[in-house]
DNA sequence: AGTAAGAATGATAATCGTTATCATTATTGT
DNA sequence: ACAATAATGATAACGATTATCATTCTTACT
């Protein structure tokens, strides 16, 4: 089941309607790859239709996080950015706070442990955030650099 | 060495200046436990002195912060708030989406695997976000009953 | 196909948290 | 005390997000 037929599911079983903006969206949104913010995907839109609007493109997004499709991943600096999850198993994020590079990474080890605190205290587990906050070695380097 | 102190000791040491309205903010915010949202703070600087400005308890906060006397949490609706660290080690927080409850929490084993990641791509660490996402067993009974 | 009801859209205004500006006041080293 | 300079608080400005609303699109039903 593709992307589109999940979003369209999802839609439909919310009672709400696939449109033609909303299909152009999810198109955008999904030939990126990385974690863009709602004007980067807004551009991406228009390249497709440029009668789409900022407004549909909030909107739409958050559908498209509601339907399990994207996640949203806060910056270090607040600014919200989205990624897709087709072909995009999870992971999490280690940022550079010189810089702003982000690595993905995936620690089974973490991942079980979070489920055993969820347990613990009789959460059901909704998801999770984690970011680690760093310096990386070049800008570590430039910082010893400049001094 | 109190906090007070310590916020004394960062303040000279990058040329800022100890005033009664830091002093205020800084008395405030410890005197409170939680995670305290900017107003919730400027509330209880008010208390002490009225004529406290909200902009300062901007600037003031951030400087506490970046003093290490206090550490920012992003709220699962992206408010931001802020914990002292007087008294109240390291922790990570699980978080209800019902009802908004937080449990803090500490667990070794994923602070060490964390570490093993910072290394593993040569970061130097500044720090980390985890929050746990999911539903408390009082939100779960609430849900079930209400279907 | 045609139609009516309701949902979605996009332009725009409104809102909210935060930051910048700036005249006034407070702090500090002399 | 004084001069130099930093900090303050009121307010304006800002950027991101949400609300509003007239118009357009979708859908279910004839
Ligand atoms: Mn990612
Ligand atoms: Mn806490
Ligand atoms: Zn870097
Ligand atoms: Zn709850």
């Amino acid at each position: 089941m593709n992307e589109l037929m999940k979003f369209e599911t999802y839609l439909r079983s919310h009672g709400q309607k696939m449109t033609r903006p909303r299909r152009v969206i999810l198109e955008a949104f999904l030939g990126a790859e990385g974690h863009l913010s709602i004007d980067d995907i807004l551009r991406e839109a228009k390249k497709i239709d440029p009668g789409i609007g900022q407004a549909t493109v909030f909107r739409t997004i958050r559908l498209i996080t509601s339907a399990g499709l994207a996640r949203e991943a806060l910056q270090e600096d607040g600014a919200r950015t989205f990624e897709h999850l087709a072909d995009h198993p999870h992971h999490d994020h280690l940022l550079c706070v010189g810089c702003g590079k982000i690595i993905e990474f995936l620690s089974p080890l973490i991942e079980q442990e979070q489920q055993r605190i969820f347990v613990r205290y009789g959460f059901e587990p909704r998801g999770h955030m984690m970011e680690l906050l760093g310096l990386c070695p070049e800008c570590q380097a430039k910082e010893r650099g400049e001094h």
